[in-house]
DNA sequence: TATTGTTATACTCTATAACTATA
DNA sequence: TATAGTTATAGAGTATAACAATA
């Protein structure tokens, strides 16, 4: 398993998170389909497809947490460090799909925040095992309910059934290459 | 409309671009779903799932193309380019959602590598009109089937059928904020 | 006064490589 | 010799702000 990469997208600007306070909600900055423009083969990829949706829905995450500078690798950090006990920062580099060394800014951060913890790991001294503080707790849940209305929102359009098809699709796309 | 912002999703590693021959077809870095890992309230979120899938999409995109060192955005670029003629820096920016002075560093790379030219734009001795070189032109057409074959890879264990039913899903996911 | 393209600057996220302290 | 975490460095991509030329 060569340390190779992610692929993860990335960078979303400060902006909203940097105001902090103001909570404008958001004027939508990207046009998935601006008008009058051809597009060409773009509308029949599925990929642009989901480019154009994970664009959309980043904003709208970023947005919704915005209070409390939570951008959506965060809170999958959050989320895997509270559900498995004594994960060690390899593990999440690998469970993120990052290198270390981002794991280890990510951890920093998160720290800073005062919402992750580093504790000794029982039985290897080079490593840690990652907690969440009390105050990390607090915060997860509260960004839950917030994902999860964000969430909410996002597929306000579709129907239960058409939920759980989506997902069902989505979770079957790009397959493993060959190697 | 406030020139504001964007939510796109960016930067990918040189890694795959830069070693340039090497078509060694990755060995795909992101497990979308580490065995033995809780998610929690991850597996639920619609907006996982579009990025789960997104990145892994990326990934094989950006290996798919890494003979001609072309991402994303540098394809949807070329393509809006080449089906809309006289277009000009700002509405680039704008319909690709990016900063003018992105779209400026883009079409920058882009005319170093010889696939684009700024023309004069006629009656606005300010603007320029984009368009594609012969090379451009040649280029993008070898990069669209190279696209197309990606995009069948990516989706090739759904049906037409199950394709279709995808798009429609993702075009009808995160409706507008009322602002 | 507004707009087009540009430049300068800064920020975020990511990666690779080398280093340390363990194992 | 290999692994966990770290640090240093670099690269891609984005943003905002200010500027010159033109509208």
């Amino acid at each position: 398993m060569s340390s190779d990469s992610s692929g993860t997208p990335a960078g979303m600007p400060p902006r909203a998170a940097g105001t902090a306070a103001t909570p404008k909600a958001a004027d939508s900055g990207f046009d998935p389909h601006v008008p009058d423009i051809d597009y060409g083969i773009l509308d029949s990829l599925i990929g642009h497809a989901i480019r154009r949706a994970q664009i959309r829905i980043y904003e709208d995450f970023v947005a919704s947490l915005a209070q409390w500078q939570i951008t959506p690798p965060r809170f999958s950090a959050l989320v895997i460090i509270s559900r498995n006990p004594k994960l060690k920062l390899t593990d999440l580099a690998h469970i993120l799909g990052i290198a270390r060394s981002g794991a280890v800014l990510l951890v920093d951060a998160l720290q800073e925040m005062n919402l992750v913890e580093r504790r000794p790991a029982p039985g290897d001294r080079r490593a840690y095992s990652l907690v969440l503080t009390p105050t990390g707790k607090r915060t997860l849940e509260a960004a839950k309910q917030a994902v999860v209305a964000h969430d909410a929102h996002v597929a306000s359009a579709l129907s239960e059934q058409e939920q759980a098809t989506l997902k069902s699709l989505l979770a079957r796309l790009a397959p493993p290459r060959p190697a």
